[in-house]
DNA sequence: CGGCGTGTTGATAACGCTGTCATTCCAAGC
DNA sequence: GCTTGGAATGACAGCGTTATCAACACGCCG
């Protein structure tokens, strides 16, 4: 597999034949012999040879690529946000956006593998990247390979190449748990995120923190794994509220667990907050539909993105020398899930 | 405004200057005297005069265009399902993905107008509309008049010029009636959609069928209008339970209007489904996620956006002659939220 | 008044591919 | 052996821009 720099006229002059030959083989036109189809995707293969589209959209009249027009609606999930705020700087600069979702899609292909795939055949001036695809050394390696200017959203670490931004998960998490502590909770569960994310650790960085300032052990036994699913924050929520010390709180690493972490509690007919608190982290739209609705840290999805792209934009003109690095703060939003503990 | 097919060898003759004078005013280069970046803009603007991206990507070797990779996210929301399932017959067509968000962004323009801009800047061979964008004739005027090929995502009729997809919402909306009659319900509120989905009117024309065919006459009180999100739900059932003659049942023509409904519901102190049952419509992500888990039908959305994107494709290539029309089924979904009513 | 920078403009060659049409090849038929 | 026709291949002209570099106009200096 070669630089991608490869040209038709490559291909034609290694395989022995015209240049018409192998794009008639690229685009699959009958009327070649076996053999030569052969030779040409064999000489294809080993130049890693990628049409350029461009070239193909101009001299074919075609774009190679669908629209899809949507207004936006009222329900966004973090990822939707993210969409926006990308485009939103990307339709000012005049640049397009090319959707590319990477995943476990059936076959052994992990997302790191059609994230590689998409970069590959999708010929683009820069890449932005969401957590957890943002640290996978596979697609950065790529990236660099390629010299493909690249922001990355929520990463776990910097790297000097590209722009990224975060949210200041440590001191927001560390926010929420102070929260709790000022209100009189002592027994503060807390369930973690998806370990592929950078963003798990910091929260839970913070959590620990948090009890530390306030002279609160570490207790082991109110942590629990979850994979910032609802699923799995009801699964761990059911766990932490059958301890025979029940948490008087529980502080969720994302909203969508601590909204499975709320229905567990109305299943074993837990009030929530009188029994037992819970917080989240995001204010994602899940947040606000709970009941009672969840006390949470709003992360700025939007303007996050808005940032990644601009300063990805900025990048591919020159305009700015370092890669920069931006860090969004993420302020508390009081709702009902969370209030001081029953006095016992 | 032309027809979009002028190239920059027109304009330069209108203006009576070199292409690549053309070229720099429309690239905002140095060095060109105002009056003949004036006389060159106007013959663009009368013109209609829009750069080829193709060339401008094969000349600049730039595509103007980013990639947001991303993973798939547990949380969907609707349009994010919609993306899903058009990407997924994209990428193996061999096809890109624009995005086009289309909204109320600050400005006076409205959808329509950031949809028509849209349409008007970017080249794409096909665009999938999705609703309510979908049956607004500016927006289908200017993709006829540029023979754009198109399908559409829930529109409220058919054309006989675009592929069209869409749910039995009828069928769907009369399932749930019936089994909230079924289960003994007589006084089954409704909260209607936003009245520009074509969508809405279908599944409150389901209710109605489903209240005749039953016996019961439809109760003009038992009527709420609502927009598709989650306040107004809230709003529209704290109206409908503050009744004198409360509603057993209340059916949202979504579910995030139903999960509005169970939060209004919690508020007043009623137990759902106890006191009140609520039925919602889509299977989205929050309908797992509220308390009690919400009782709706399933709108394969993934489903239905991928067999759109398949016969845009197929149509590009000219492969089916008659643009075709799909109905998509939409089995119950019963969960908790809807019970027998409490005899009184 | 000639020379010289600076600002403005244009002629022309890429860019990497597809479309058109001519050409070559080869097997079958006489 | 010679034609014939369809399959296989190639030569070459675009496609609509941008990039390069030359040309030209103008005002200023010596």
């Amino acid at each position: 597999m070669a630089s991608g720099k490869a040209t038709i006229t490559d291909v034609a002059a290694r395989a022995g034949v015209s240049i018409k030959t192998v794009s008639r083989v690229m685009n699959r036109e009958p009327n070649v012999r076996a053999g030569t189809r052969e030779r040409v995707r064999a000489a294809a293969a080993a130049l890693g040879y990628e049409p350029n589209p461009a070239a193909r959209g101009l001299a074919s009249r075609r774009t190679f690529s669908l629209g899809l027009l949507y207004e936006n609606p009222h329900e966004f999930s973090y990822t939707q946000r993210a969409f926006e705020g990308v485009f939103a700087n990307c339709a000012s600069a005049g640049y397009t956006l090319l959707l590319l979702p990477c995943g476990a899609d059936g076959g052994g292909s992990s997302a790191a593998d059609s994230a590689l795939h998409l970069v590959t055949h999708t010929r683009v001036d820069g890449v932005i990247l969401t957590a957890p695809l943002c640290d996978d050394e596979r697609v950065l390696a790529v990236l660099r390979e390629r010299d493909t200017p690249t922001a990355r959203i929520a990463p776990r670490a910097t790297d000097g190449l590209s722009c990224t931004v975060r949210a200041g998960d440590r001191d927001a998490a560390r926010a929420i748990t102070d929260h709790l502590h000022a209100l009189g909770h002592r027994r503060i569960a807390f369930i973690k995120g998806d370990p592929r994310h950078g963003a798990s650790a910091e929260r839970f960085a913070g959590y620990r923190e948090g009890l530390q300032a306030n002279g609160t052990a570490l207790d082991g036994a109110l942590l629990a794994d979850g994979l910032f699913d609802f699923d799995s924050g009801r699964r761990a929520a059911l766990g932490l509220l059958h301890l025979p010390r029940r948490p008087t709180a529980i502080f969720a690493a994302n909203d969508d667990m601590a909204a499975g972490a709320i229905a567990a509690a109305h299943a074993l007919g837990l009030a929530v907050p009188t029994a037992v608190s819970v917080a989240g982290f995001d204010d994602s739209p899940i947040a606000a539909r709970t009941w009672p609705p969840l006390c949470t840290v709003r992360q700025p999805v939007f303007e996050m993105a808005a940032a990644a792209t601009g300063d990805l934009i900025a990048r591919l003109r020159g305009e700015n020398g370092e890669p920069c690095h931006r860090v969004f703060d993420c302020p508390l939003v009081l709702r009902a899930s969370v209030a001081a503990p029953a006095t016992p």
